[in-house]
RNA sequence: GGGCGCGUAGCUCAGCGGUAGAGCACUGCCUUCACACGGCAGGGGCCACAGGUUCAAUCCCUGUCGCGCCCA
């Protein structure tokens, strides 16, 4: 016997062994079905499970699942990112808890250290979706640096080398100081703050006393300028273009150009260029093919490599020595001390609040800082093109649509990408040096080697590159890559590409762009059919979760308290197209109930000697109710199919909530008490049939969202054994007899006990008080209905028997309609007469507006004219009804005055 | 500044041309032999606002206001 309450604690982790241990989890290459591929977004390696994660893989396992079911050879892979910076973050910091650095230990240890950490702490992560009842094949298992991953990006990069998409250039990138590498343009945030606009006096050469005003945000950058800019259109600096100012400070002679990059709007119009600091003043400076000197080394101090040369001594406008003495400063402590001197000089003309928006390193939270350095870059822009035509093609649909126009946006815009980073965490690029600035890419340093002596007739010297590649380089293969690319596996061939892709609206630049460029240009085909966006999960009032603001909700702290089941049709139930998710415990709990209610309705089935019967056939089934709920069932899985063929969770969902609480608990299971209560027989025999059949056919849909509590009530009701659920075939369809007229019986007897337990609700008559029902005016088929349903109207209505009312009704009868039927209750001892009158009023109020909306449209010549022919039929009959209805109250009014 | 999304019952959200829905919360009654994580019944809405299209608008169009996100 089940116990009283269900207790996911108490069974999940054997349930979950179970299953993986029978291999249901596991792909089958080598069969004929068709495939179902899900590759897993991969979690970092630092990572743990956030809600954000469950819900993502919650999604994902209900599709994967819901198409293994259908017999579809399902893989979803899993597997784990090195996560670049991330990582090297983490372990670094370690080190520095034992008062060490990763300069201290030098490049091979301290990658090492990182593989070491990985092995004891990395990749908790996949415990903890195996709480959350994940059905990945998880001897799949894959990692981004791992051997093969690794021979994928090293393939692809040789191979994007050759063909010129992968080259090196020396450009501005976005300049991390923290961790002293370049970053991509994704990894850099706008931040609003509250800085300063300073107002400078540049002096203007061979005209003493003479200035031109620059404002600029960042002083401390003034020490590599090499223009001043204005307007060409500024009439107030027409006659300065062509002349020269002095570089305060430094002293060097800069020319003042005309460049519509300036602002006349902005500051004084006149704008300081330094073109290896700032990406605006980088394109003026290639377009006046100005000098470039750098100023700032890797970690944003000040450095004076490039301009030591230049310095020269200007009376009151510059002094080498205070230069010499900002070197080696923090950016921010030259910026004051370089104000401080402008100040001294009385070069400086003024300061005010300004509100700027300054990029930051999305990783390390501090500014960053532009800088002239050579990179490799990738042709974003050529791997682009092929990308938005598949999206434009409909080879690859983004769900929902909409964020089509986001990926549009970005990618036919798209900048060179820059994939080296100044990292020792990541995938070497395979890239060597020779003499003379020769370049040797290839797959390995043989090879390389082989090549620099095909080219020098001897044997060299070669010196690997140091840098590593973006992360989001081996990412972008993940779909291909963990199937065993660039070797031809038959994964490969199976799998690839894949179906559905499920993420977040947050990495679609960082990684979905990524895959698909790589996947049509590698592979020739899209990586999957679609992308499913969903929303972010935010704490109850729909603010972010965030660990400083202490609202963030841990999902494994929620499994413990609610259970999986309940977590996952959470998460489910709330994942609507396009929303975020604003998540509640209260709206847990609600689920759990759930949960409950299915345990205790499956309970109940059991105590009423209710088993799995394989030999049920549903098609020969003659009763009323057992038709009706089959034929409910029916509805359901109809309903649920189309809702996860459309990716409507929270459809799907809600359909399951309504059809398995509403349906089958309320109604059907209260209908077959008196059944089940009654003689053995053929009626109880095919109810019970039916039960067991529609009960088997709810667990079978509910797996997907609740695999635990399903699994566990499959396996002891009998329906298959351990683990066998999650392969058991999705349900269909069944055959029943006349199931219009199953519905017309049974919704007559729903329609009827509501409405008695409405009337004497609304009279409060306690329950405990039955009587007979008077019914007046039925039509034959209505009484004959009432009688055949007697035993359950009984129950569920609280009457003792049905009489026909022919003459006048009794004193003291509570009325009400039913179609073309009059109910009297005769409740004379227990009700209250005034309580009566009211309820008839108020029905009546209503039946009265009904009648004057509807006499104004059916009044209405174009309403008549032009509406289609099923809504003007509709309401004549929604009229009819109304006006019958005001005539019956006004008879049961008539009755209760006299 | 450009783009996208959202304003529907107290809350969280479906619906998106033809009688306004769900869950939770709330109110009343009920410890009825599966379940009080329950049962039954009920109250609650100028569908943000203003125009327009239409026989008919919560739904389509335009604008306004408010909220959020992305990009510059």
């Amino acid at each position: 016997m089940l116990d009283k309450a269900f207790d996911p604690a108490s069974m999940e982790s054997r349930l979950y062994a179970a299953s993986e241990a029978s291999g249901a989890f596991g792909a089958h290459p080598e069969s004929n079905s068709q495939p179902f591929t899900v590759v897993i977004p991969p979690p970092n390696v630092t990572g743990s499970l956030h809600i954000g994660h469950a819900l993502n893989n919650t999604l994902q396992d209900v599709l994967v699942r819901y198409r293994r079911m259908q017999g579809r050879d399902a893989l979803w892979m899993p597997g784990m990112d090195h996560a670049g910076i991330a990582t090297q973050m983490v372990v670094e910091r370690l080190l520095g808890a034992q008062g060490k650095t990763r300069k201290e230990l030098g490049r091979e240890a301290f990658v090492d250290r990182i593989w070491e950490w990985k092995a004891e702490s990395g990749g908790s992560i996949t415990r903890q979706l195996r709480r959350l009842g994940a059905s990945l094949d998880w001897p799949r298992e894959r990692f981004t640096m791992d051997a093969g991953l690794s021979k994928a990006v090293i393939e692809v990069f040789v191979r994007l080398h050759k063909e010129g998409l992968i080259y090196r250039d020396t450009r501005l990138v976005n300049w991390d100081p923290v961790f002293q590498t370049a970053i991509s343009d994704l990894e850099v945030e706008s931040r609003e703050t509250k800085g300063q606009i300073w107002t400078l006096r540049y002096p203007i050469e061979g005209e003493p006393g003479r200035f031109i005003l620059v404002a600029t945000t960042r002083p401390e950058t003034m020490l590599g300028d090499t223009a001043v800019a204005v307007h060409p259109a500024d009439p107030r600096f027409a006659d300065l273009v062509g002349k020269k100012a002095v570089l305060p400070l430094t002293g060097r002679a800069i020319p003042i150009v005309a460049d519509a990059y300036s602002d006349p709007e902005k500051g004084t119009g006149a704008v300081k260029i330094t073109p290896a600091h700032d990406f605006n003043d980088y394109d003026v400076g290639r377009r006046h093919d100005l000098p470039m000197p750098t100023v700032l080394d890797a970690e944003a101090r000040i450095w004076l490599g490039e301009i030591a040369g230049e310095l020269r001594a200007v009376e009151g406008v510059s002094d080498p020595e205070f230069v010499r003495s900002l070197a080696g400063l923090d950016r921010f402590e030259a910026r004051k001390q370089i104000v401080a001197e402008l100040e001294r000089l009385e070069l400086f003309e003024k300061v005010e609040a300004h509100a700027n928006t300054v990029p930051h390193g999305d990783r390390s939270g501090v500014p960053i800082e532009p800088r002239l350095t050579l990179q490799w870059y990738c042709d974003a822009a050529t791997l682009a093109k092929p990308a938005i035509e598949a999206v434009e093609t409909g080879k690859t649909e983004f769900v929902p649509k909409q964020w089509e126009n986001t990926f549009f946006a970005w990618m036919r815009d798209i900048q060179p990408w820059c994939i080296s980073r100044q990292l020792w965490w990541g995938h070497r690029i395979p890239a060597w040096y020779g003499p003379e600035g020769s370049l040797f890419v290839e797959r390995d340093e043989e090879t390389a080697k082989a090549a620099a002596k095909a080219q020098f007739g001897r044997d060299v010297e070669l010196t690997r590159d140091e840098d590593v590649l973006d992360t989001w380089f081996s990412s972008g293969l993940w779909p291909f890559s963990t199937l065993g690319w660039p070797e031809q596996t038959p994964e490969l061939a199976k799998y690839y590409p894949t179906d559905v892709l499920v993420t977040g609206f947050d990495i679609i630049f960082f990684w979905v762009a990524r895959m698909m460029m790589f996947g049509i240009h590698i592979m020739g085909e899209v990586p999957f059919k679609h992308v499913v966006i969903h929303g972010l999960v935010r704490d109850e009032k729909g603010a972010k979760m965030s660990k400083s603001k202490g609202n963030v909700l841990d999902p494994l702290e929620l499994i413990d308290a609610y259970g999986a089941d309940a977590v996952r049709f959470t998460l489910t139930a709330l994942a609507s197209p396009g929303r975020d998710i604003k998540l509640a415990k209260a709206r847990m709990e609600g689920y759990r109930a759930f949960a409950t209610k299915l345990w205790n309705a499956a309970r109940f089935c059991e105590m009423n000697g209710i088993a799995a019967r394989p030999d049920f056939d549903p098609s020969a089934a003659t009763t009323p109710l057992a038709r009706w709920i089959l034929d409910g069932a029916n509805a359901a899985i109809a309903e649920a199919t189309a809702a996860l063929d459309a990716f409507r969770f929270d459809d799907y969902a809600s359909a399951m909530y309504r059809f398995t609480w509403n349906s089958f608990c309320d109604w059907f299971v209260e209908f077959a008490k008196p059944v089940f209560y009654g003689p053995d027989g053929a009626e109880k025999e095919e109810v019970m049939g039916a039960a067991q059949h529609v009960l088997g056919v709810i667990l079978r849909l509910l797996h997907p969202v609740m695999p635990f509590i399903t699994e566990e009530l499959w396996t002891h009701l009998g329906y298959g054994g351990e683990a066998s659920l999650i392969t058991t075939p999705w349900p269909e369809a069944v055959a029943v007899r006349d199931p219009t007229e199953a519905r017309v019986e049974l919704d007559g007897v729903v329609r009827l006990i509501s409405e008695v337990r409405a009337v004497r609700a609304e009279v409060n008559v306690p329950p405990s008080i039955t009587t007979k029902l008077l019914v007046q005016g039925a039509a034959p088929e209505t009484l004959a209905r009432a009688n055949r349903w007697i035993d359950a109207i009984r129950r569920l209505a609280r009457v003792t028997e049905i009489e026909v009312l022919d003459g006048a009704p009794p004193k003291g009868v509570v009325q009400s309609v039913l179609g073309e039927a009059t109910l009297l209750l005769p409740l004379a001892d227990v009700i209250d007469l005034g309580a009566e009158r009211a309820r008839l009023a108020k029905d009546r109020v209503k039946a009265e507006g009904e009648v004057a909306k509807v006499n104004a449209k059916l009044g209405n010549a174009e309403f008549i004219a032009k509406a289609k022919e099923e809504v003007i039929a509709e309401n004549r009959e929604r009229l009819a009804n109304a006006q019958a209805e005001i005539a019956r109250l006004d008879a049961a009014m008539a009755r209760i005055a006299s």
